[in-house]
DNA sequence: TTAACCAACCAAACCGTTTCGGTCATCGTT
DNA sequence: AACGATGACCGAAACGGTTTGGTTGGTTAA
């Protein structure tokens, strides 16, 4: 492999030349900057980057911590990341948590995750990464979980300390977007599946329908709240519970994908039709809304945009590290197909 | 950050000495021993791995090159890749080629791909990797596309040139083990819904039905042979088609839970039930799988193993240069559901 | 005439490791 | 007593770049 030594020796200079005139630091005759470039070409010259890097300290990487790839979200998010990196010449490097396997719902063990995470960044750091980008899988704060750190660090798809920069999506407009639709198509009796009682999106995303049903002027009955576990059969249970309410409501409105297939299997063994008796919405836009019959009416996550978004903070961060944090909310848009 | 010098300094000995303590390469008495080892936790001593790679050549790093993220079974590739690299100390460079949006099924266009693949590799060299693996989407050929290259490369999911090792899945006798299962089930009447006509796993998995139905001395009648495109409505419509023969199938073996989500939904609208009227089988084990009314029964790809044993054998091959490539071939396994 | 300045380039230090080739006691042999 | 062997360590040269602080020769202004 050649070396800037060589290049220097084909184009009779020094090897100080050689690196201004790559790298522009300093004004040149046209002559030598000539000379050099034909050198370069001449001895198949491609720079070193670790050399690069050890003296600069600059490695042009960023490290990726990912809770787990295989997370809904992650793969979607990680692709805008690298995009918009290699875009800018950037590399990226990924270490994944595995957090699907041991630690998921096992948050009481905290020290276990903080050492997990610590693990990560540390490795990260290693390389010398110029920044790091922390991947969730939930949208849910993790300000305890981490140290203060000091290179950039943002957070896609959850939320870190007040310092830290994050990129996440509005829960609360998306479901008063989807609430709003619903009532647009007539309904006016509307329920709602939401996921864990507690949980950050289920607030945000309750805070929205029961503010585009405020806003419509229409009344939310007794018992059109429904509580599930964002998992399938809770769809399905749920929604047997709402047939059994005398008024029944004209629409359904789960908070995910999987409550919402739940919801239109346990309409069709109900003998009702979808859309045509009961309309239901959904929230995530899975792969299976679109399998759904009929295909679900959902919410599409800005997945990718995340991603961009993320990978330009840090970058932004990395080229002036006095910007302050940015808190970045990026939209959803509805997917309507037939199920409304 | 404490440098060798510093550690060196603290301990009154030379940085050779230092080197030599932490990489154990040299014989030294028990008492400098002590001391360096002292004097690393007193100025909290980390080895800078940029350093240490420009002067070693190595740096621990193995490039992964994913044809696109999002694609099925990329994510559970690289979470095996990624945690078996861990394991063994050695982190995951990653590079998306983004072949989900512009390229795919565009393989006419051979110089795109080729330039594209170029430069994923090129950027993963720059980074100075010890080796690369390459994951791909697909079950299928890829040596045209590859130059030589001078640093160990496996394939994960795809296969490559001659001298290249790759790690697959078994289609064959997955199919067969498939339709083996149905055939034990009583089935005698099993039609098939095959994915493209030319395509490898097409092939493949046609042998093993194929096969399996003659050891077991079945016949497959005239029309029992369709030909799909992978995609829902294939699956739909190739099952009206079976719908129509005089001697129906008792059973439907869809090459993937796509056509085979199609199926069921196709059977459902002719008023069928599955699995009582007719059974229904897939390949792939798709999240969608265990969402269907009933829940499919299909062959669940080794997609993590893949990448564990990717990674195992990028690993060996940097050990030992000199082995020879090999070919691993890595069995399915088959997931009872309900709709058999 | 001379000081001041500038353009154009170079030599050498530096980044933090590894490793080659010594040096210098000490010890056993003859 | 002279010699070679051995054990324990060190100095300095790499690795391949960047960057600081020059030097050189020519032009300009007083």
């Amino acid at each position: 492999m050649a070396t800037l030594k060589d290049v220097a020796e084909a184009a009779g200079v020094s090897t100080a030349t050689v690196s201004h005139v790559i790298n522009g630091t300093k004004k040149l005759s046209n002559d030598t900057t000539e000379r050099v470039l034909m050198a370069i070409q001449a001895v198949h010259y491609t720079p070193n980057t670790l050399a690069k890097s050890l003296r600069s300290g600059e490695t042009r990487t960023i490290g990726v911590l990912v809770e787990d790839i295989r997370g809904l979200p992650v793969p979607d998010i990680v692709c805008g990341i690298g995009e918009t990196l290699a875009k800018a010449g950037y590399r990226m490097l990924m270490y994944d948590l595995h957090l699907l396997e041991q630690l998921y719902n096992q948050y009481e063990q905290i020290t276990a995750y903080r050492t997990r995470i610590n693990n990560g960044i540390n490795l990260l750091l290693s390389a010398h990464v110029d920044g790091i980008i922390y991947v969730g899988m939930h949208d849910r704060h993790l300000d305890y979980l981490f140290d203060p750190l000091d290179k950039p660090l943002v957070f896609a798809y959850s939320h870190g300390n007040q310092q830290d920069s994050f990129v996440s999506y509005d829960n609360q407009t998306a479901a008063a977007d989807m609430t709003r639709l619903l009532i647009s198509k007539g309904h006016r009796r509307i329920a709602v599946i939401a996921g864990h009682p507690h949980s950050y999106p289920t607030g945000k995303r309750m805070n929205g329908y029961q503010l585009a049903m405020q806003k419509a002027g229409l009344p939310i009955p007794e018992g059109y709240i429904r509580y599930g576990d964002w998992e399938y059969d809770s769809g399905y249970r749920e929604t047997q519970e709402l047939l059994k309410l005398v008024i029944r409501p004209t629409a359904v409105f789960a908070m995910n994908d999987l409550m919402a297939a739940g919801a239109i299997h346990a309409l069709n063994d109900a003998g009702l039709k979808v859309p045509a008796d009961i309309a239901v919405a959904g929230f995530d836009n899975r792969e299976i809304a679109q399998y759904l019959q009929p295909p679900l009416t959902t919410v599409a996550l800005p997945t990718r945009e995340i991603g961009v978004s993320a990978a330009a903070q840090i970058l932004e961060h990395i080229r002036n590290p006095r910007v302050p944090p940015s808190r970045n909310i990026i939209l959803c848009t509805i997917l309507e197909r037939r199920s409304v």
